[in-house]
DNA sequence: TCTGGGGTCCTAGGACCC
DNA sequence: TCTGGGGTCCTAGGACCC
């Protein structure tokens, strides 16, 4: 769609670079930033997991451990199965493990993204060690490697970590590009070479393409990105919808979406997994509890109102069940939170549950009225607040009275 | 990969409105 | 009493991403 009608070597005004940087193994990363004795070494970085213990979760594993067999969200017991603390086996291989955290690598990413902003004018955040940066303005085609190879260097030298870069005339390409050679990878695909790069890509490759989809479509023959692109557009829409549209452009190179700034966050939650399933209502609803204040008070740091108040509810062997109400208008409101998350877990009194979750959504981020909306009204007035609700709307003093006719005493809060 | 935590977007059905 | 077409909002579930 951009190469009719233009002179030969004339530049393409819609034609983008793209520049995606993907940290290598961050949170390793950070631990050997820390602790330079780790680099070269196998590291493996657990959440939920402490020092000499055997609970948790891998968060990442640097190359070295995954070379035996350590993945990402393995259970840590796993992990140690195959890869022995150092202390415990000197002599075989052996990994160092360490606790997730958070503060100091959000603090070595944050050094990444300035550095990041000062070379691009757009960068769109996608996570603690993800970016994408559309650097048309910065550089060109014939010295893009050069530039990448900058983009890399100040990141090593000035964070202390290293990263994989993929440069691109879309997002998509240059997603796949950045993981092509990782880690430390540098791939550099300029327009007319999109098609020739994407062809022997695996479907599974591309963003968008899960483990279901992925299956679907080797079921349809489609076994790479080339095969993506040379599929029928139609075929894909029936069977994914829109999405199947996306995933065919894609393949083809053509991803028109814009490098953009994040917008701000659309939902917030907490939840946490039990060890194993648990059949004790209240243990569950005391959980929720926590979770809903935790939500509360994330979402007031943020200044962030809320309007729809869920939860969610995993039961064996691991069905999601979600459930939420919307509020009349957005407010700030945490033993509300409370009410609702326990009121909506009612329903699952006699389930055995593994995981439960606390979210809020509907976030309005207009922090001048939030005195104003969350301040009065909805406690005292609540014939006022049902007046000024359209409809059947559900409003919150219904929430509260119907919690509090369960028998708990959430209605003396108010 | 029998499954950790925090998100996004899409879809489908129902209620409700004009 | 049965029935059009279009639109919005809400809830629930699913797939996917890092």
């Amino acid at each position: 769609m951009t190469a009719g009608g233009r002179l030969p070597g004339a530049p393409d005004p819609t034609e983008r670079i793209v520049l995606h940087v993907d940290m290598d193994c961050f949170y390793a990363s950070c631990e050997r930033k820390r602790e330079p004795a780790l680099r070269g070494e196998p590291v493996v970085v657990g959440m939920g997991y402490e020092a000499g213990e055997t609970v948790g979760a891998v968060a990442t594993a640097s190359y070295e451990a995954r070379a035996h067999g350590v993945e990402s969200a393995q259970a840590i017991s796993t992990a140690l199965e195959r890869l022995p603390r150092r202390a415990d086996d000197p002599d075989g291989p052996s990994a160092h493990y360490r606790p997730v955290d958070l503060d100091y690598y959000e603090d070595v990413a944050a050094d990444v993204k300035t550095i990041l902003h000062d070379l691009a004018d757009t960068v769109r955040e996608v996570s603690i060690d993800e970016a994408y940066l559309d650097v048309t303005d910065r550089t060109a085609w014939d010295v893009a490697a050069g530039f990448a190879r900058h983009v890399k260097q100040r990141i090593a030298r000035e964070a202390g970590v290293p990263a994989s870069v993929g440069v691109a005339p879309d997002m998509s390409t240059a997603k796949i590009a950045s993981d092509h050679d990782k880690p430390d990878g540098l791939v550099v695909v300029p327009p007319d070479e999109v098609e020739s790069f994407l062809a022997p890509i695996d479907v599974a490759d591309v963003h968008g393409v899960g483990p279901v989809r992925a299956r679907e479509l080797r079921e349809m023959g489609i076994e790479t990105a080339g095969d993506l692109a040379d599929a029928d557009p139609y075929a894909l829409i029936e069977r994914f919808g829109e999405r199947g549209r996306d995933l065919h452009e894609r393949a083809l190179g053509r991803d028109d979406r814009p490098v953009e700034p994040r917008d701000d966050p659309k939902s917030l939650s907490r939840e946490s997994a039990f060890d194993g399933p648990v059949g004790d209502h209240e243990r569950v609803r005391e959980q929720a509890l926590t979770l809903a204040d935790a939500v509360a008070d994330r979402a007031r740091r943020k200044d962030a109102l809320y309007r729809t108040i869920g939860v969610k509810v995993v039961t064996p062997p691991y069905d999601v069940n979600t459930r939420a109400r919307s509020l009349p208008g957005p407010v700030d409101d945490p033993a509300l939170v409370r009410d609702v998350a326990a009121d909506l877990l009612a329903e699952f009194a006699d389930a055995s549950v593994r995981k439960v979750g606390v979210r809020v959504s509907n976030l309005s981020f207009a922090a001048g009225e939030q005195a104003r909306l969350g301040g009065f009204g909805d406690e005292h007035a609540p014939e006022e607040t049902s007046a000024t609700a359209d409809g059947e709307a559900v409003d919150a003093t219904d929430a509260t009275d119907a919690t509090s006719g369960d028998g708990q005493a959430s209605l003396g809060d108010f």
